[in-house]
DNA sequence: TGTACATCAGTGAACGCGCGTTCACTGATGTAC
DNA sequence: TGTACATCAGTGAACGCGCGTTCACTGATGTAC
């Protein structure tokens, strides 16, 4: 499918036309007219809106979760702080879509979270669970002395801070811009993240309750950890 | 206007949908169909469907921001910490919607950012702007030694820690009891919220560039900051 | 080399549907004289 | 006390519009004999 202009078109003003207005808002004619092609392409191609969205979502995570979980598999084995694991994840973010900076990445990514219809979720589920899944256990190997259930928990506040403000960073920086009267570069924001969200994970527990400290995850699939 | 039984009813069916579904796809027949009053009654009462919007914030936003700003006038005599801040402001979000705990106030917020219009942002600005910088230069004072400019980005990371997580808490909540077989209450997951924004807020500064640690925010309106 | 057919990307116009909004209307309650 | 009119919350049905989808069709390219 990935051999004909038209089709590449359609992706290319969907991905950035969902990431603008999100899905509901972004009709068909809208798509097909700014990537200038026929209104019947996009069912003559991917046979529905829905698929659309979830080719969309294809080819910007396909990419990004290979190229993350390629880093891991070659760090892993020399060991990573916290910080590189952030930096790397970023640094990914950012290969995925090297023209547009990361901001269509991550609007794209909290449109999921906060508009996701359930196709689209079971869809990523399926397609990259296992890649989270990983991730997390890494975070537990790179925090040590938080309990598992707690950095479950600090994993979405980091993800929500990360998609929170970089899907806005346009909109945010030129808020600062006019406020301080100094710009701040997309790098620099990036930069400002990564320490924000290291202190967060390995801030001292706030959990007591010894029976929420001692939750542990349940193991997955037919092979036990060793 | 509330003084009808008929308008309290869509603002209650229309705060409930539109966090559950955001704007674009909750109709207006389904929320006069939920509210079980006639579909011109929207627009009879409210005039349009953007004013309904604007009306269902207003409901949620006025008594969180007198509750806040009384708050904040209260404790700042005697002075306050970073993490009375935090939980000050996560009480208020709680009283403001007492009932249903503050998944929808939180899931109303995050709409704003990610699928806000135009009218919407402007009218939130207008209305709570002043009360948005006020907690901005109380965070300053109680963060000693970080960058105004760095500040700012950190208040914007600490707010979309705070609405992914909390607007998506009960799915988080039910995710985690499948995980690790024990359950958070929404209090439980609050408190772990707190140390987390605390530590990310106080973590060391990332600017090293003087340019950008020196800026300040320009004042505003005609009184100079003495 | 020529002809008949198949495949396929793409098209133009129309389909039915659900949407926000409008409008003429009802029926209850309040007000003026 | 009775009558005429005004106000107001609410209603039922229809309006035009933009939506996703469908369908019969075109024209270029490839394949079989």
């Amino acid at each position: 499918m990935p051999h004909s202009e038209t089709v590449e078109r359609i992706l290319d003003a969907a991905e950035q036309l969902f990431a603008e207005r999100g899905f509901a808002e972004t009709s068909l004619r809208l798509i097909t007219s700014k990537a200038d092609v026929n209104l019947a392409a996009v069912n003559y191609h991917f046979g529905s809106k829905s698929a659309l969205i979830e080719a969309v979502f294809s080819r910007v995570l396909g990419p990004f979760c290979s190229g993350l979980g390629r880093e891991l598999d070659r760090r892993q084995a020399v060991g990573v702080s916290l910080e590189e694991l952030l930096e790397i994840t970023i640094a990914q973010a950012q290969a995925a879509r090297p023209r547009s900076g990361m901001a269509i990445f991550m609007r794209l990514l909290s449109l999921v979270l906060s508009q996701g219809q359930e196709h689209l979720r079971r869809y990523l589920e399926d397609t990259y669970g296992k890649l989270f899944r990983r991730y997390l256990l890494l975070l537990e190997e790179v925090v040590p002395g938080i309990p598992p259930l707690e950095l479950f928990w600090r994993t979405h506040f980091m993800l929500g801070a990360a998609s929170f403000s970089l899907s806005g960073i346009d909109t945010l920086r030129a808020f600062a811009a006019e406020r301080f009267e100094v710009q701040t570069s997309n790098e620099q924001a990036l930069r400002l993240l990564v320490p924000f969200l290291a202190a967060g994970m390995r801030a001292g527990s706030a959990i007591d309750d010894p029976q929420l400290a001692n939750a542990r995850p349940r193991p997955r699939g037919k092979a036990a950890q060793p």
